[in-house]
DNA sequence: TTGACTGCCCGAAACGTTTTGGATCTCCTA
DNA sequence: TAGGAGATCCAAAACGTTTCGGGCAGTCAA
């Protein structure tokens, strides 16, 4: 026997009565409703949660598809936004769904399956891209999400992101300040927004400097990638003085590139990262570097969400969170 | 209309060949299986996941519940294992649940919501500690479930952990022989069973070897706990001349203390750490330590986790995988 | 006294599947 | 030709909730 019809039969109700006072509908007697909370929590009940969903047509869940690029699956911070996401989403009832996909072809057909077999109720897309076919496929559907991060045309859709342009921006300003002439910039792969925008800062504030965007290389976002592009960028004829990276562990690859080189990071030349990953405050020595000045990211997209799921516009539900500056040692005096 | 009645009155048939045809039931005729497939995959059929769980009576789903200790939620790799066993999960028709709990007290509330909605049919606890609520609960509820790393009591649940005694005794072998006398372990909180086991590989080796076990520091798991606890182990009057830490960020945080003194890591003194983690390779001088030797140790969680679904015995669902050294430059020849 | 209204409660339908327990038809054997 | 054995198929029940559409007293105003 259902559990809702045993809590009801043992109060000498009908299941209509229990379900309603402990959904707390108004007309069920101040007295009853008591009654029957009270029984609830003593026998520990809680809804079945396919048959209220079967019946509610919604799923209560909240989907992450994990975009596994090769190698990494993404910057660690991504288990602590994910935490605080889930823990606002909890809070209204909603639980958080993690569906890696392997391959480019199975990601869309990972949110099909989801879509169309009704398991979750909105979208959380990470790792935006400038042409987002994610983003595409669940505006098509109709279906209710947040990117984290940009896309191309960002005003059709709600998102959370970092003011990545001005951040970046600010860093070359920075270091022209400093006096570097020669700033170069370590990208991450340019079909991802996030990597778009801090280029687009970097070269804006070149521009407005009046310095050339001459020195330049694509790495993949990790270390290894960092180290590769870094040692490409020191063929040069002319060396940059100054590397702005678009990631920490980037830059933590370009350190060890350039200490080989027996360049004093911080003295000879200068390096600034973005994340401030844990470990680099104690690098040595320790990296400057940049991060999203917010106190909970994954609980402000789980606000985003919600609202969303509450009907709000996309437009009114778009966010861009200013960049901190955390320098420390790397982004040394000098040129 | 329910999408399989759509589907079924549009080819001819009840329901029940359809869903039956589909589901792969021998008593279907082999040409009107095909039929309804075609049909199916044309339409882009999926079974509504409620409906289908309310009536199987599980939820295809396989829950985490992420433990969430002040400061982080856990090794970054955990993502990577979590991707990796979802992969696997996925490829058996479960689906990932990521539940982040806050205090202590939700935690096993997070789990008895979870069990009594019915929500998820088994679950994957991390970061085990040595006397672990999350286990007794689960087993006295009958729910199946694998942990990631053992108890103190690890014979009557399923499990996969490495085998951190032998890798600890291992490298404090490998220091021993170097000629170091002085070894010191700058442990991590000795309530988690990780950190309990790699301290006992470490003792047993130094008593092996008849060293004394007289340096030990408990260091939060960051880079600042290994900092801190680093720049204790100094203060004695007799210092180390080796410092196996029981993870790479407190091994970090460690090289940081070292530093600051003028102690070369590598050459005046030797650190050791384990994980492995990606920027480990790239600092400089490049961090010895280890790593669980095995390809993807998601997915074979996942594994256990589905033979457990399937009726196995949780003894004999018990994997310890070997540790593998990863010697680089901090290990150092020296004392 | 009657009718409308309010406060409280309940029976039954509905959600979209899976599965039970036959029903029908054909073919084959005795 | 009867009857049994297979091969296909299907109607209806079930899963455990939520919610629609009343029903029944009691109260109040006319």
């Amino acid at each position: 026997m259902s559990q809702l019809r045993q809590l009801a039969s043992s109060l000498g109700l009908s299941i209509t009565t229990v379900s309603r006072a402990l959904d707390g509908y108004p007309d069920v007697a101040a007295k009853t409703r008591e009654r029957v909370q009270r029984a609830a929590r003593a026998v520990g009940y809680r809804p079945n949660t396919a048959a209220r969903s079967l019946r509610r047509q919604r799923a209560e869940a909240i989907a992450v598809v994990l975009p596994s690029e090769p190698g990494r699956v993404g910057p660690p911070v991504f288990l602590d936004m994910l935490a605080g996401c889930g823990t606002r989403l909890a809070e209204v009832g909603f639980d958080l769904m993690l569906l890696p996909s392997v391959g480019r072809l199975s990601e869309i057909d990972t949110y099909s399956r989801l879509v169309d077999g009704r398991r979750a109720d909105a979208f959380i897309v990470l790792r935006t891209r400038l042409e987002d076919e994610r983003v595409a496929y669940l505006q098509q559907r109709g279906v209710p999400f947040v990117t984290h991060g940009r896309t191309r045309r960002p005003d059709d859709h709600s998102f959370i992101d970092g003011d990545g342009a001005a951040g970046f921006a600010a860093a070359t300003g920075l270091l022209a300040d400093l006096g570097h002439r020669r700033i170069a910039h370590v990208a991450a792969p340019q079909h991802l927004t996030f990597a778009h925008l801090r280029r687009c800062g970097w070269a804006a504030a070149l521009a407005q400097h009046g310095l050339p965007a001459l020195w330049e290389a694509e790495a993949s976002p990790t270390e290894q990638g960092g180290y590769e592009a870094t040692r490409a960028l020191l063929q040069a004829s002319e060396t940059p003085t100054a590397f702005l990276c678009a990631t920490d562990s980037i830059a933590i690859g370009a350190l060890r590139a350039l200490k080989e080189r027996g360049l004093r990071a911080g003295r000879d030349v200068a390096v600034i990262g973005h994340d401030n990953l844990p470990s680099t405050a104690f690098l040595d020595p320790a990296l400057s570097t940049m991060e999203i000045d917010a106190p909970d990211i994954g609980r402000e997209l789980a606000d985003l969400l919600i609202a969303r799921l509450g009907g709000a516009s996309p437009r009114d539900l778009q966010t861009i969170l200013p960049i901190r500056q955390v320098p420390r040692a790397t982004h040394g005096p000098r040129s």
